[in-house]
DNA sequence: TTGTAGGCGTTATCAG
DNA sequence: CTGATAACGCCTACAA
């Protein structure tokens, strides 16, 4: 069975394609004994347009792209869905793609995406890029393009974003008020820029409660995993056994910490208090159950596409368009860890 | 900066369109010359073809479909890790919805896709749907379609499984084998085929063992979550506190469980031992380690979009195809929760 | 070796 | 109210 076209439903009925295809989007200027006559038939037929000629003459594919370091994260995976979720609502589709924290396959994938023509592109950037010239690139072409969670500040599009700074200097005070005074913390790679500020965040804490800044205290992740944090945590404990606070970049690297200080029977939170950051559904599962930052992972996609979809239609209208960012909330939650 | 065209290079060079597709196209009958010039304009112009025009032209658009009941969930995401993988190694790409296990949104989700006509479809059933309508329309109109895990056995297709029914076999002698004498299930909902088939493993090991089945110690999910394992898990130990084995139907739901036995200082696996299914990895961090059955998800994904291709292939060619069935290997994990 | 012409299916313009 | 015609950008017989 071959598809319907217009054509098909043009020579059935005696009429021309032009007609059908007016009809079929309920123009004004068609008799209403000619529309349904089409309407009918198309219905019967089950007619449906052929996207591909649809997108040739309108130039849209009513698809974005995304980018994300991995799939496999319940961060990652949660902002996910609120991007679905929102696209499939206003009727967009999306293509999913993983860089897995590698600026060359993220380069490759842009490129991807844009000979796909994609309608706009929604990214998270890997650990290793930055401002590099593919995301220029989509900047040059004009493509639709928001940021969010790992963005980088030098260019000019919408983002999403929590202060990181701001919750890890939350993060750090809750540690001290709960009577900390020696603070290390695991940070993650050197070149994200939410990995730099919740550093800074961590710094400034610190110096507001006259807490000395000690450079060997801070220990930087490559990358990022629940063996890390084990492996951070024996050396924390063995080189600054007195450490009493520790300030983790991420839920998945902390419960490394709690599972090594389990294994090794030291007591969280009595000899040290931990906390992590985006409130990793494991977190209040396992034992301590971790306090974190809550960071609103499925509105940050929600949001992002929001974005896209401002920009996408100021486009499409030729009206200009000036990039938002939008910075969302987030909340210390107090749990075990640091009780 | 407006897209390069075949047009805009030919009209450049002073020649015909004609020539400029085949040059780029290394046909064999373009002089070199005009080859060399048409491949280093095209080269700095930074020529990539419409893919719009290329869809229409060729009738596929090197897009494949995915279907899945949730992304945050650690076995779907990993398998969508295997899959996007794949897809980009041989050239294509892939959109992502999600059921949310409604019946509805698949439907609308599937309609969607064969809207936008994607070249394949990939899919694992909602817990409401079976072989319904929007299913054998995939069929009907030929479209190539891959099932995994969730899947119809009366759907003729190729599909990517693993054996539950032996896997949950496995898992509840595992159980007896640890000397467990009443096991209690707590199984996924009525409607899915995996949730039936590890029923029926667990009945069949009960069986062969001559311990008697009692449906009392059935319990099942509505919707497969960490609280509903917690809330079985108390009513388990109100209702048959002898129960001394427990075989959940994921890892997720057996955590639940911990989490309550934790709670009410039940010993696991002192009093009663717990085993779940699919490897989660959060499994081997909690407290006890819990035992699973080792579910290769990755592999899962890479394996239907092998098989997926080789349908899109075969039809590309006009070749009769006849759907294949790929069973993974499946393996008990011992963890603490049994010793 | 190069170019002409037609078509993929839809939409938009403009004339009847 | 209806329809002929021309794009959209690419591909490919077939002709020159």
């Amino acid at each position: 069975m071959r598809d319907i076209t217009l054509k098909q439903i043009a020579e059935t009925l005696g009429i021309s394609i032009t007609t059908v295809s007016k009809a079929l989007k309920n123009y004004p200027d068609v008799s209403d004994k000619t529309r349904k006559a089409v309407l009918d038939l198309a219905q019967s037929l089950s007619y449906t347009p052929n996207s591909f000629a649809v997108n040739l003459r309108t130039k849209e594919s009513r698809t974005i792209g995304l980018i994300i370091p991995e799939v496999v994260h319940h961060f990652f995976s949660s902002v996910i869905n609120g991007i679905i979720d929102e696209a499939e609502k206003n009727g967009y589709l999306v293509i999913i793609l993983q860089s897995n924290e590698s600026l060359e396959l993220e380069q490759k994938q842009v490129e991807l995406l844009m000979n796909k023509r994609v309608d706009g592109i929604i990214m998270s950037l890997s650990n290793e890029s930055n401002d590099d010239e593919h995301i220029k690139d989509i900047i040059r072409k004009e493509v639709p393009f928001v940021m969010f969670d790992k963005i980088s500040k030098l260019i000019p599009c919408s983002k999403v974003i929590i202060n990181d700074q701001k919750a890890a200097y939350n993060a750090v005070e809750h540690l001290i008020l709960k009577g900390c005074k020696k603070i290390a913390h695991i940070r993650g790679p050197v070149n994200p820029q939410n990995a730099i500020d919740r550093f800074l965040g961590y710094k400034k804490a610190l110096e507001k409660y006259d807490i000395p800044f000690d450079s060997k205290l801070v220990y930087t992740c490559k990358n990022v995993t629940f063996e890390e944090g084990k492996a951070f945590a024996e050396q924390i404990a063995k080189e600054h056994p007195d450490v009493d606070g520790i300030f983790v970049i991420t839920d998945l690297v902390a419960v490394g910490v709690l599972a090594h200080f389990n294994e090794v029977s030291i007591n969280v939170p009595e000899q040290v208090k931990v906390i992590g950051f985006s409130n990793w559904f494991m977190s209040q599962v396992i034992t301590p159950k971790l306090s974190t930052v809550d960071q609103p992972s499925f509105e940050m996609g929600v949001q992002s596409f929001g974005l896209l979809l401002e920009e996408m239609n100021a486009r499409k209208e030729m009206k200009g368009f000036v990039p938002r960012t939008i910075e969302l909330d987030t909340a210390i939650v107090a749990r075990e860890s640091t009780l």
